[in-house]
DNA sequence: CTAGATGCTCTAGTAACTAGAGGAGCAAGC
DNA sequence: GCTTGCTCCTCTAGTTACTAGAGCATCTAG
């Protein structure tokens, strides 16, 4: 990366890291970044240090880390000199958690799969989708599937908007 | 089904349905549930249709159907003679959700199964997971996963635990 | 000098609930 | 009749990780 100049403003720190403008007064606020110094004019100043802390934040954030967790690699990230053990276990969790959430979305799928395909395409009456719904014992998924899709594509309530 | 009586608690639909309580509730108040009949004593009473009705609903979240999808899928199930190709678009765009979901989890556990391996459990100045994070560059990995992990798992499980 | 971009704070909204306060009904035992 | 304890009622507020918008101040380019 090119040397980056003293006294970003938000906007270039949005810019640069790749995180939104009201996301980083977020951040700020609830303590992932520290209270920053502010111009004459009341607004925020970024360095370098503070663009780099937000990349950070982004990328443990595109691989599902939680804020709670970022907040720990980050004090972690600060004490260089410590063992790397709960950063590990940290890892190691998430880890786990994103197996267990593929195996369950596997099953979630056949189940699907099975539903849309024994569909004949006809009348709600003998619609199998409806009916696979409404009778549990029918299905063989007993898991539990992630529930909460429609908030990471805003699209999607729109897209499935009753008629 | 054994034949159910007519007017039961909600704690009883609660416990047959599978639905907690206050979420049968909360299902009323967003308008899932008709509003409810009450006894003298302003308890709501609830029979076998409505039993049902939570029956489809908790199954439907089960297979991560948002609540959106599910009002459309119930006013389906009560026109038994229109088609049921809304249905279908519904379960089918479920379907297409969770697979890229699973595709894009795959690439998440590669990443996050390179970044674990090749700590060698030292100290953080050395550490290959703080480094990962904070260089983007490093990581093979830039789709968006699924971002939200800490709050799932404390309330999905209790969710769906049956009563 | 002014228009428009950008910044500030604050509030409220999102999904799908969960938790708790504060109160009332109800069934059983004494 | 009284008490105990469970269930039920309503209402508010909290969760996650933001996003949207109001209403105002400030900065920058022409």
């Amino acid at each position: 990366m090119a040397p980056v100049q003293a006294h970003l403003t938000i906007g270039d720190a949005a810019r640069i890291s790749g995180v939104k403008v009201p996301t980083i007064r977020f951040y700020e606020e609830t303590g992932l970044l520290p209270h920053l110094p502010r111009s004459e004019g009341n607004r925020r100043l970024y360095d370098d240090a503070q663009v780099k802390r937000l990349a950070f934040i982004r990328h443990a954030r595109e691989l599902g880390f939680g804020l709670d967790a970022i907040r720990t690699l980050l004090t972690l990230q600060d004490r260089p000199d410590q063992s790397c053990a709960e950063a590990d276990a940290i890892a190691g969790a998430r880890l786990d958690e994103v197996r267990r959430r593929i195996s369950s979305l596997k099953a979630l799928e056949a189940e699907l799969e099975h539903m849309v395909q024994a569909c004949a395409h006809g009348r709600v009456a003998e619609c199998r989708v409806i009916e696979t719904l409404a009778d549990h014992g029918q299905c063989s998924f007993h898991g539990e599937a992630e529930i909460s899709s429609s908030r990471n594509d805003g699209s999607r309530s729109k897209m499935l908007r009753p008629a």
